[in-house]
DNA sequence: GCGACAG
DNA sequence: ATCTTGTCGC
């Protein structure tokens, strides 16, 4: 799959969030892919040893959430954990997986907040625009804002997330009895159809299909590569 | 200054 | 995110 917009990772921290808010201006909080077919997850995982970071990118098709691609990638590590940058950390190697898939997806899904940030640019609006792909933000935590009011036990119960008098995204039960996950529109997809979108890729989990399955597989590459890594040095020691 | 703080 | 085995509860 081609990239749609050139990244520049090789930024500071301060011009990051010069980045962040140049870019959050020109995001549109609205649609949504009508009866997308093809849906995408991301996830990426680290070896702090040796700074290395990997991805993975599952594709699904609707209805059935049947995998049809599946890629990874890897990477040095290149910017620190700073709440609020995760996008400048992950964006690289995720970029990078996303280049190896022969379809294009009509949505993604990310392990990560989208609108609910404190510059309203989280990763998923950031990935979204730089693939030019709509997106969504499903975090397992909260980074910025609060519940509108309490939420109810039932599964798919939501209330809206609050920040600083805002709207910034949705607090929803995937499962009754579990803690609830964080959905905000990412690039060019409005509340309601980040929800609607999220509800249609549940399994049987907490955490929607397209990012568990790009969970199990980055683990797994993770895993791999390491193995293989070990086996060389070896045998050349 | 203090506390919060995606992954 | 990662370090880590078994164990308790939905
Ligand atoms: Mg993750």
């Amino acid at each position: 799959m081609r990239i749609a917009r050139e990244p520049r990772w090789s930024l500071t921290v301060s011009e990051a969030i010069d980045l962040q808010k140049r870019m959050a201006s020109c995001l549109s909080l609205r649609g949504g892919p009508r009866n997308a077919r093809l849906v995408a997850g991301a996830d990426v995982a680290y070896d702090p040893s040796v700074q290395r970071c990997f991805a993975a990118v599952v594709v699904l098709e609707r209805p059935h959430l049947e995998v049809v691609e599946e890629v990874t990638a890897d990477a040095t590590v290149s910017f620190p954990y700073v709440p609020g940058l995760l996008s400048f950390r992950e964006g690289p190697v995720i970029v990078e997986a996303f280049s190896k898939l022969k379809v294009r997806p009509q949505v993604v899904f990310f392990d990560a907040h989208g609108y609910a940030h404190p510059r309203r640019f989280g990763l998923a609006c950031h990935i979204g625009y730089l693939l030019d792909i709509p997106s969504v933000g499903c975090a397992k935590s909260v980074l910025v804002g609060e519940p509108q009011r309490a939420l109810p036990e039932k599964a798919l119960s939501w209330v809206w997330l609050i920040d600083k008098g805002e709207r910034v995204g949705a607090v929803l039960r995937t499962q009754t009895g579990r803690r609830p996950i964080y959905v905000s529109p990412g690039y060019r997809v409005g509340f309601l159809a980040a929800i609607r979108l999220v509800s249609e890729v549940l399994g049987k989990f907490r955490v929607p299909e397209p990012t568990r399955l790009a969970d199990i597989l980055v683990e797994r590459h993770k895993r791999k590569y390491l193995q293989q890594r070990g086996v060389r040095e070896r045998l050349t020691s």
